[in-house]
DNA sequence: TCCGAACGCGCACACGTGTGCACACCACAA
DNA sequence: TTGTGGTGTGCACACGTGTGCGCGTTCGGA
C-alpha cells in the first residue's frame, strides 16, 4: 500500500485537530463553516482519499460482500454475480470474490478466509455442502445466503435462493406434449443428485398428468466424471430406443452436446427429434438449431440472493426464495410431425 | 459484522498479555513451548477469527487486489479473471471485483473506490482511459495493469498486457491464403479503433506480402451503438461484393452473428463462403459450423498480468507483455473449391 | 451584569493487531 | 559474587478513523 495523506496530515496542515477534520469531511453539524471549507478545499488539494480499512475497523463494518463460486469462467454464474453485484453497486458494497471448485473442503476454506476479512455478508453460489458443515457455518453467525443449493436451514441467519427445478420440469413437458410427443427421453446428471431428481419428476408427473400413459422415461446418466457437454454426446449416440421422438435435458450443456451426437448420428433436429435444454446459456441461442430451453432468470437469482442477505444483515429474518423458470422456445423442438407419429 | 473474539480475548482467558498471544499465534520464538500450546488450543477451543482488517492495519497492505471489469457476465472476461484468481490463490491474496461499463466516469470511479479500500493493486481489464485519466492515476502511485488496453505508459508503477492483435490478422491471412482464398471481406468493429486497425492491418499486410495482390478487403463497419452478434448479422445479409469467399471478423461474436445472416441468406458457411473469427469464445465450439478462429490465450492473459501487477507491487521494474494468438481450425473454413474458383 | 443555552473544538478512548524496547529471570563461567 | 548471555514476557506505541464527553467561548434575554 502506498503511504497516503490521512486525516492527521491534513489537521496538522489545517493547525486543528483531528478530530474536527473528521467531522467536517462527514458533513458533521457544529463546526463553523469556515473551517469546514478550510478544511474540504485542503483534503482536496493533498489528494486525501479516505482509508475504508481503518473506517472498517472502527465502524465494525467492512461494507464488503463475500461471495464464494465454484468457477469463474462458467456464464451461468457470471450473469448470477452480475445480478449480485448490480444491487450491492446501488449500496456502496463491494465484492470478495472467491473460486472454489466442487469441493466441501475447498469451500469451506473460501468461506473461511471471507470471514477473516469480516464480510458483512456471504453469498454462496452453487454449493456443494453436506449437512455437517452446513452446522459448523451456523454457528459462525455471518449472514449467509446460498444460491441453488436445494438445501433447508434451521439457522435464522442461512437461506437460500433457488429456482423451481420441479416446475422447470413441468414446463417442459407441458410443451412437448402441447407438440403431440408421445414417447421421450431424459437426460440427466447425476452430479446434481437433488435438482436432477426433481427437474426429472416434474417432468415425468406432468406427463402423467396430461394423460400419457404410454410415453417412457429414459433416465439416462452419464458417468459422473465427465463433463456435462460430452455426457450429452455419449447419450445421444447410445440413444436406440425406438419411437423416442424428444429429449428433456438436465441442462444446456448437456443438450448441446446432444445436438452434436444426434448430428453425427444423422438424426436431424427438430425434425427427428425434438431437444430441450434447462438454463438458458447464452450460447443456446447460438448453436444449430437454436436452442428451446427452460430459462432460468439468472440475474434476478443473483439480485434476489443480495437483497435476501441485505436484509439478514440489516438483522431481519427473511423467507428463502424459489424463483419460477421459463419457456424459451426456439428451433429445436417442433410439433410431432405426421410421418412419425404413424 | 458478528462479535467475535480477538486475542485480548484469548490474553484474558490465559492470563497473559496480547502480546504473548500474538506472538504465539504466529509462530514467533522466544515463546516457552507450554504458554503456545494453551494459547492456541485455547484459541482453537474460543473459535478464534483472526481479523483481517486490523492486521491490513497495522502491516500497511490488504492482501487485496482490485479488479475492474466491464461486464460480469462477458464469458471473455470470465477466463480472464479466472486467470487472475489462480494466481493469486496460490500467494493468499483477494480479489475485490467491481464492474464498470464501457464508460471513462465509472471505471474512475470504481478505481478510485478501490483505492479507498487500499489495494495493493489494480487490474483493469478492457480498459476505456483516455490521456488525461491515465495521468491522473499515474499520479496516484497504485501498481496497475491493464489488460488488451492498446495503451503505453510512461509511469514505472503502470503497464499493460495485450494480446499481438497485427499478429492475429496476419495468422488468419495465413490460414485463408493457404486454403486458396483469393478474394476476402473484413467485418470490423468500430467500437475498438485500435485493435481493430491492428487487426486489420495485420490482415492486409499478410495477404499483400502472400501476393494475394488481387484481393479486395472490405473494411465493413457495423454502427457503433449495436451489439457485436447483431453487427455481424447484419454485415453479412449486406455483403453483395461477387467473388467473395471468405470472411475475417474482428471477434467470435461478429463471426457467430455473420453466420447467422449467411444462414438467413441461403449462403452456406463453409462451402460457399469460410469464417474466420477471434477470442475463442466458449460457444465458438458449439456453432453451426464450428467456428475457425483465431484464439486468444485468455487464462494466460489473466496469469501474466497478476504476475506482473505482483512484481510491481514488490517494488521491481516489468516490461509490458504481449501474448500471441494461436489459428484454431474448426469447421466454418474450408479449402476453396474448384466450382468456386472457376 | 449575570446566567443559561447554544456553539465550536479538542482530549481521550475505541476498534484489533504487530513489534521495538525494556525488564525480570535463570544458567553458567570467571 | 559478579558479569554475561540467553530466554520469556509485558509496556507502550503505531496503524487511521470515529465519537462521547467536557471545556471554553459567544450570544441572547432578563
Amino acid at each position: 500500500m502506498v503511504r497516503r495523506v490521512s486525516i492527521m496530515d491534513i489537521a496538522e496542515r489545517a493547525g486543528v485537530s483531528h478530530t474536527t477534520v473528521s467531522r467536517a469531511l462527514r458533513g458533521h453539524t457544529r463546526i463553523s463553516a469556515v473551517v469546514r471549507g478550510r478544511i474540504i478545499e485542503l483534503a482536496d488539494q493533498m489528494g486525501y482519499v479516505p482509508n475504508a480499512i481503518a473506517q472498517s475497523l472502527q465502524q465494525q463494518q467492512s461494507c464488503t460482500i463475500g461471495v464464494v463460486i465454484s468457477d469463474m469462467a462458467d456464464p451461468f454464474w457470471g450473469e448470477v454475480v452480475k445480478g449480485i453485484d448490480a444491487v450491492c453497486a446501488t449500496s456502496g458494497q463491494s465484492l470478495l470474490l472467491h473460486a472454489a471448485a466442487h469441493d466441501e473442503k475447498l469451500q469451506i476454506t473460501a468461506i473461511r478466509r471471507l470471514q477473516r476479512r469480516r464480510v458483512d455478508g456471504i453469498i454462496v453460489v452453487d454449493s456443494q455442502l453436506g449437512p455437517s458443515e452446513i452446522r459448523q457455518l451456523e454457528a459462525s453467525g455471518s449472514p449467509m445466503v446460498f444460491i441453488n443449493s436445494q438445501r433447508t436451514f434451521e439457522s435464522t441467519s442461512l437461506r437460500s435462493v433457488t429456482i423451481d427445478n420441479y416446475a422447470g420440469g413441468a414446463i417442459a413437458a407441458d410443451h412437448l406434449v402441447a407438440l403431440g410427443h408421445q414417447k421421450v427421453a431424459y437426460f440427466g446428471s447425476p452430479k446434481r443428485p437433488g435438482s436432477n431428481l426433481k427437474r426429472s419428476l416434474g417432468f415425468i408427473d406432468t406427463l402423467v398428468a396430461h394423460g400419457v400413459q404410454r410415453s417412457r422415461i429414459f433416465q439416462d446418466e452419464c458417468a459422473a466424471d465427465i463433463a456435462d457437454i460430452d455426457g450429452g454426446y455419449t447419450m445421444a449416440q447410445a440413444l436406440n430406443e425406438p419411437g423416442v421422438t424428444a429429449v428433456f435435458c438436465y441442462n444446456d450443456a448437456i443438450a448441446l452436446g446432444a445436438l452434436a451426437g444426434f448430428r453425427a448420428k444423422g438424426v436431424a433436429v427438430p425434425h427427428k427429434i425434438s431437444v430441450v435444454g434447462f438454463d438458458d446459456l447464452a450460447m443456446a441461442r447460438y448453436s444449430w438449431p437454436p436452442l428451446t430451453t427452460i430459462a432460468q432468470p439468472k440475474e434476478l437469482l443473483g439480485q434476489t440472493a443480495m437483497h435476501n442477505l441485505a436484509t439478514l444483515i440489516g438483522g431481519a429474518s427473511v423467507a428463502d426464495a424459489v424463483l419460477v423458470p421459463s419457456l424459451l422456445i426456439r428451433d429445436s423442438s417442433t410439433p410431432l410431425s405426421k410421418g412419425l407419429r404413424a
